[in-house]
DNA sequence: TAGGCGTGGGA
DNA sequence: TTCCCAAGCCT
């Protein structure tokens, strides 16, 4: 095995020729570091989402909000739509959390330790370390899926994930160095990202190959190894798409806590085994098909319909169809596409 | 502490 | 179609 400095110093090379251009981030080796608004805002957006998916996201917040303090000054409403469509709501809730947590008890200014950055809302042992590499430049041992994907392949690691995290974690600690310490995890996850990549790895064009104990032993894609996931169970329900007949749609708030939390949404039944149609009120309905869609741990089948009732009596939130569009998480504008799409 | 928590893209 | 996966956090 190569020693560390050697594929230290081979990596960081590689990423002052390879490194990818991104909003968030300062070029490699640049005098000045991102602003800690950036680069926190980034890796929240980013945490288990795609770089395409985020991006446009990260360029609307940045252009409406500015700094933390202007975020920290957001309605809870306005957050949330904007945040509509990019996943894993709990992350929003959080990061308006987090921003008034800097404006009121940091002067708004960031903590510049992992250790001070580790009690913001949202901010785990991953997003802190990042943020206190990229941002203030401090040594400190990022450890992402990409991360974890290398040193499983520099070191062959044979324990399945996630039980081999504790060891990941522990090869990766050898890298820390105070040398271009913000650059280090951005060229690992850069690796990861492009070249190290989960299927059909480029070892070809990987400046790490010469020390990689999988890319040795010749079967790099194998790593990291991972228990098999179970099978999701399929929950079938209603959604009800009722119009007010000037342009508007029934929606309701959802609670802060839990599946799709603290958004907007449809009326619909209970999620379950699948139910018999018993609508919020009297009809008459028109039946719009069905949407699918699937979340981290169940598939559901919507079955879509329509109403445009003569008059209500419900705490609704009319909102134009239009709007709600823009404001619905995925699963809830696909039904309401679904159902606006039957209406003609 | 293992499970809850979204979405979209690629093979 | 189906499965896997992507810069995790919280409880």
């Amino acid at each position: 095995m190569p020693d560390v400095p050697s594929l230290r110093t081979a990596l960081l090379d590689w990423y002052d020729q390879n490194a990818r251009s991104l909003p968030w981030r300062a070029p490699p080796g640049a005098e000045y570091r991102t602003d800690p608004y950036r680069v926190w805002l980034s890796e929240v957006m980013l945490q288990q989402t795609t770089v395409p998916h985020a991006a446009p996201y990260f360029e609307r917040f940045t252009t409406r909000w500015p700094t933390v303090s202007d975020l920290a000054a957001a309605e809870d409403a306005e957050l949330m739509a904007a945040w509509a469509g990019l996943g894993y709501y709990a992350r929003a809730r959080n990061l308006l959390a987090c921003a008034r947590a800097v404006a009121r008890h940091h002067g708004g200014v960031f903590p510049d330790t992992e250790e001070g950055l580790r009690t913001l809302p949202g901010v785990g042992a991953y997003t802190a370390a990042a943020v206190a590499a990229i941002a203030f430049d401090r040594a400190a041992n990022v450890v992402d899926g990409n991360v974890e994907r290398v040193m499983s392949r520099l070191f062959a690691v044979e324990t399945p994930l996630p039980a081999a995290r504790p060891q990941l974690r522990a090869v990766s600690g050898q890298f820390v160095s105070d040398h271009r310490p913000g650059d280090w995890p951005q060229a690992l996850m850069d690796l990861g990202s492009s070249v190290c990549r989960p299927r059909s790895p480029l070892c070809e064009e990987c400046p790490l190959s010469f020390g990689c104990k999988a890319f040795r032993q010749g079967e790099p894609a194998r790593y990291p190894i991972r228990d098999r996931k179970a099978d999701k169970p399929h929950r079938h329900g209603h959604a009800y798409v009722i119009r007010d007949g000037e342009g508007r749609v029934a929606l309701v708030q959802r609670p802060d806590k839990g599946l799709l939390g603290g958004m907007l949404g449809l009326p619909t039944s209970e999620w379950g085994e699948a139910l018999g149609f018993a609508p919020p009120l009297a009809g008459p309905w028109q039946a719009a098909g069905a949407v699918d869609h699937v979340f981290t741990h169940f598939r559901l089948t919507l079955s879509v319909h329509l109403a445009e009732p003569e008059a209500v009596g419900r705490d609704w939130i009319w909102t134009d169809e239009t709007q709600a569009l823009a404001v619905l998480p995925t699963v809830f504008r696909k039904a309401l596409e679904r159902g606006l799409g039957a209406a003609g």
